[in-house]
DNA sequence: TTGTACGCGTTATCAT
DNA sequence: ATGATAACGCGTACAA
């Protein structure tokens, strides 16, 4: 590789002139930096950052460590971390938990038993060492799906960013939580289903220790509310966010003697279940009952009827955090004003509703 | 952040001990050796890599510059390529080219193009610039679909690896081609079709002149060929890859005087399409046709009826990636064997056929 | 068995 | 405006 020395021999100036000229720092006559830039063209010449890293201090590297990569929602977050920091000029380092290899990361449960397995701990903590000892200035963790990870990462003096997840006690003095917003995202389906004439709505829930089936349960409440509707307790079911029990709540849901005409199903896997099931049963969707999901698989668009679903602001979580983080790593300063940032959802009607 | 220094002086010992320990080279007395491991815990020390690689010239960081990380198949060819560093100790330093969003990715025609394209080309050796300051080790370049990407990549000295694409001429006298087997995937679906009694089949393929059309194209005749079955050539159509592509084919091809009992369908995109059409037409899949995909996305075993399909072997693709840039990292030598590796894909059946 | 000194490719300080 | 040189944190001869 061609150093800072061979460029400086070769434009026939100090090593110092060359690093003038990259860094435009100090006065250089316009006539030298030319030459300079002619020998960094002529000999190809790509500063190491590395060593500028080890001088400044500074390594300009975001450090990325992911719960599970082919969990639906990281790849758009992570482009959205790739694209603010080609921006900003940072480079991305990343490391995969592959949490979907040591449990059935659909499922809330496991999750706390894998914070307190000793395995998942142990890979955390090589993981991290390893972006360490690259000097990242800065961490995302970037979880599967919301919930709190505090006591996951140890404590750290770089500024850490929770994407798509959170910790209520967070790794640093300098820590943010990046996600879409639960309640805001709920509303806007019900409120959806309601403008489409509907009064008897059903909701199917996810776990119901989670975050997620929390917030949306109350997002469908207010808009129940808003629009003075009645809550209806036998319409509030609860899953686990697969397939097969929307598949089976649905069965319990359309046995009712007074069942619902529509249902909110809190994320689209489910509501494929439900669908499935009420095909099952003889009903008809959207003619007799409106189905609404929540995630916008891409599989949502091809199921038939194409499911209306709430879309999450995924890209935009990625390049939040990234610029977050980056912003915390720049500012000395401890981050200042709110540590929960919720970005909006948007709403994608489609057939089912 | 500790440095070597401080553990030597926690360890009371000298730095070159503690390097010695760090890397168990030279013979340390092991009640030295255990002195300083403890200094290392205590002050919780860190060494970094960037020192370590300026010294030793060897940073053990390998580049993967993706094409589009929303593709399909990315997140887990990049799973593959994660897990296999970890397991060799390597850093991942990743780039995103969002291919995605400059072109319609899915059609074969934008690439020759966005090949041509000046702005692409730029942030090919923008990107390329930020990896290969950070002196990468080796490079995967990861591609959105199997094609010929010759001369996208300006020569480089650092061995290269080409996954889920391919270049007939490389940019590293040390390269290597990883995919999957188009050809052998084919044919396990067709094969598959004629098993299930079939022998009136048709095919749609994607873009006329893309290679994975041209390779499973044979497939299918060979499929035929081994079952001495007739090969009709109004049963073979050519689609773009779309859904909508395959939609407008299948009421071609069931608006025949004599029309097929099954299809293979070069994509699940398309399968989606033709399914549709069908359903339209009052064709019963897999009652009176049977219709077989191609690549196993998520959507497909939630579509009704579910797809039989063929899977991808993408996390072998990234763990092969991987593995293979850095042997040819580490032996000095040229690669030898095989340039174009091609792994087989497994057929995934249900309920479509 | 352990310690000293130098160099890796930069930046930054100080002369010139 | 430009150049010489000392760090940065680490590995490694070579010396002790």
């Amino acid at each position: 590789m061609t150093t800072i020395h061979d460029v400086a021999k070769h434009a026939g100036v100090s090593i110092a002139t060359v690093s003038n000229v990259i860094n435009n720092n100090a006065k250089v006559s316009a006539g030298t930096a030319e030459r300079v830039r002619q020998a960094i063209n002529d000999l190809n010449y790509i500063p190491n950052i590395a060593a500028k890293g080890l001088k400044t201090n500074v390594t300009r590297i975001i450090g990325v460590l992911m719960e599970d990569i082919r969990n639906f929602a990281s790849p758009y977050i992570i482009d959205g971390i790739c694209q603010q920091c080609e921006n900003d000029g940072y480079h991305v380092n990343v490391d995969n938990l592959q949490v979907n290899r040591r449990a059935d990361y659909n499922v809330d449960d496991t999750y706390g038993q894998l914070a307190k397995s000793g395995d998942f701990q142990t890979s955390v903590r090589e993981a991290l060492k390893t972006l360490l000892s690259a000097r990242i200035c800065g961490l995302i963790y970037l979880g599967t799906h919301p919930r709190d990870v505090s006591g996951l990462l140890p404590p750290l003096n770089i500024p850490v960013v929770y994407a798509y997840c959170y910790a209520e006690k967070p790794a640093s003095s300098k820590a943010l939580n990046i996600s879409y917003d639960d309640y805001q995202g709920a509303q806007l389906a019900v409120k959806n289903i309601i403008r489409a004439g509907h009064t008897k709505i059903a909701i199917i829930g996810g776990l119901i220790n989670s975050y997620a089936t929390h917030r949306r349960m109350m997002g469908y409440q207010t808009a129940l509310m808003e629009y003075a509707l009645p809550l209806y307790p036998e319409y509030i079911l609860s899953g686990n966010w697969s397939y097969e029990s929307g598949h089976e709540l649905a069965g319990k849901l359309f046995n009712l003697p007074n069942p619902p005409t529509a249902v909110f199903v809190m994320n689209d896997l489910m509501a494929f279940g439900v669908i499935d099931s009420l095909k099952g049963m003889g009903i008809r969707v959207p003619d007799d009952v409106s189905v609404h999901g929540f995630d916008d698989l891409l599989a949502s668009r091809y199921f038939s009827p194409p499911l209306s679903t709430i879309s999450l602001p995924l890209h935009e979580i990625g390049e939040k955090a990234a610029g977050s983080v980056i912003k915390m790593a720049e500012n000395g300063n401890e981050a200042s004003g709110d540590k929960f940032i919720l970005i909006p959802c948007r709403h994608v009607p489609r057939a089912s509703v």
